[in-house]
DNA sequence: AGTGACTTTTACATCGTTATACAACACGGG
DNA sequence: CCCGTGTTGTATAACGATGTAAAAGTCACT
């Protein structure tokens, strides 16, 4: 059986508010029984019952942080950010995967584990606009990531039409002229693919380089094997690109796979760009060039934003916020070639 | 503010207890009450407060995942695995990381978190097992992973020499001589990196092979960094292995990395294995044959265990139990070559 | 000694749930 | 008509912590 307050109170022969009065610091204690107090805390090996600390204060001291998937690296390296950040300020991170389903998202964001966590952040891919004006739980909520909304929330996310054209620019520069475009998505105007590309379009345009359908390639997801084979159609299609701008790492390290199978050289033939800066971009044995958003940065920014609610109460009302945290180019060899 | 049972109770005009009893399907509860109370239920939008219930209970509901860091894919692609396992039995899983650091290791097998989850799974790499011994938590805690230890507790490990020895044996078959061991480590005897290093070894002996220490590489971590620096330094030494059996996948990638920089052919030159089949080496320029441990039997493993463990009460004794879930090896380029 | 202004400690209610024990009621059999 | 049996519902006490308000103790000053 644990030791609660009560056995500590009993065997001090204080009362039991005065034990939780030198758990918690309070100061009107005297020295004399802080210290016995706390002999008999040590001595019994007392620890606070937070399950019942949380039902009194009304908040639990922990938040969900909900990815499309663990298996997508960033999403690891991301997550891992946020636990570690979090945690140094005393919460508890509850991680979980909505497989990027709209359901699971809406599953989420209405408040599946609500009186669990206090607060939310959610990295969504599928969730409509309308989803989150139908919300009705109270519990603070964060939006990660890159798709955009109308909607009072917090939203992190780096400038993806900014990024975009870095990314562009740079294969630009390096004089070459059919640059196809990976990972795009039908439908939804919203979408993150959707920035991305318009940044490519953008650049394609300004240079006078092509931007037909027949040189953007649509995938269904994210993966590796959305790459390889989106590239592989690419390439039975006819067209002969000199460079790709990949909508993320996982399907440019698919795309170069493809590229080698079918007897292409990276960056002699083609050049090839990501997006996220995965680790695993930088052992590849071309390695990768990437467009890196600051993780940590958006880690730090999600989680403060989400902190600053929490301590604000339900009833005062914070304008919701846009942060914009910063991105970086990362030339390796997929663009400029072993040294 | 949050609607509770006893709203409901008031606004239905019955004992809190009989909502309570609605809630929870309790058999004798007339139909007319039953339907009244759910109406009403349905009507507020009641939804439990689980900080309550898991206070009255004394359980929480809520088992931690300990792993060493989630940037591993190895690890990610298994905490998936265990969150949605655990999560169709209802249970809610905290994942974190130790960063493989004993300090952090010891914290979690103390009962960090204590009071918040009902039991822990554990992934150790530095534990000792005077640590295990000195535990006093009496919340039930599963070991996962291929450390050994002579302490009462459940351990799911996959039975890493015979997975070596395949590995080795599926080396010699092609005919490979000088096959080199990535990622050893020094001292501690019972670690994973011993028992696969043991497997290669004994392979490498019954078939007249070299196993002297110029042909085994010693590395700091598990990570692809710590392979492209274990290859170089065994190139560097003048050692021209004619197959590399690494520690695991990420060790084999960053190997394979040096080797492309080096100008070596790989399977041609050098023959690659892992472990682990992480999803990166699928899509590696030159796929990589691994051994892959069957990731969703050892979530399930560890999670039966637990919950086993959890459903029997802190009285009643267990045996400490030993899975070992299989594996398979997995050929692909990297040893065979592309069809 | 009595007063007022603190400081220190305590008793008790409370958070939202479930367990326990018991009251109220229905039913069938003698 | 009473009794035992079994069902249905309620009042109350926990679980372990904290907030509130008030009691008890201390001290300086008249």
């Amino acid at each position: 059986m644990a030791i609660s307050l009560k056995d500590v109170a009993q065997r001090a022969g204080v009362s039991v508010k005065t034990v939780s009065n030198v758990v918690n610091g309070y100061r009107h204690v005297t020295p004399q029984t802080r210290q016995r107090v706390q002999r008999v805390i040590d001595e019994l090996g007392y620890r606070p019952n937070l399950t019942a600390r949380h039902l009194r204060k009304g908040r639990t001291g922990m938040i969900a942080l909900a990815l499309p998937e663990l298996g997508n690296p960033y999403f690891a390296e991301l997550a891992d950010a946020v636990i570690e950040y979090a945690g140094g300020l005393d919460y508890i991170v509850l991680l979980d995967h909505t497989g990027g389903r709209r359901d699971q998202e809406v599953l989420f964001a209405q408040g599946f584990r609500a009186r669990v966590i206090d607060g939310l952040i959610l990295s969504p891919i599928e969730l409509e606009n309308e989803d989150l004006l139908a919300r009705d739980s109270d519990a603070p909520l964060v939006l990660l990531g890159e798709r955009q909304y109308d909607a009072p929330y917090d939203h992190i996310a780096i400038d993806n039409v900014a990024a975009a054209r870095t990314a562009a620019a740079h294969l630009v520069e390096l004089g070459r002229r059919r640059i196809a475009f990976l990972g795009a998505r039908h439908g939804r105007a919203r979408q993150t693919a959707h920035l991305r590309l318009q940044g490519w379009r953008e650049v394609m345009t300004e240079t006078g380089r092509p931007t037909g359908e027949e040189i953007v390639a649509v995938t269904d997801g994210y993966t590796r094997e959305d790459g390889a084979q989106a590239m592989a159609r690419l390439l039975d299609s006819g067209v002969r690109p000199d460079a790709v701008f990949c909508y993320n790492d996982l399907i440019a390290i698919g795309a170069m796979r493809t590229l080698s199978v079918r007897g292409l050289r990276v960056p002699e033939d083609v050049a090839v760009v990501g997006f996220d800066d995965i680790e695993d971009g930088r052992y590849c044995a071309t390695t990768l060039t990437t467009v890196a958003p600051h993780k940590r940065a958006i880690a730090r920014a999600a989680t403060d934003a989400l902190l600053e609610r929490l301590a604000a109460g339900t009833d005062k009302v914070i304008e919701p916020r846009r942060v914009q945290p910063g991105f970086a180019l990362i030339t390796r060899e997929s663009t400029v070639g072993r040294p």
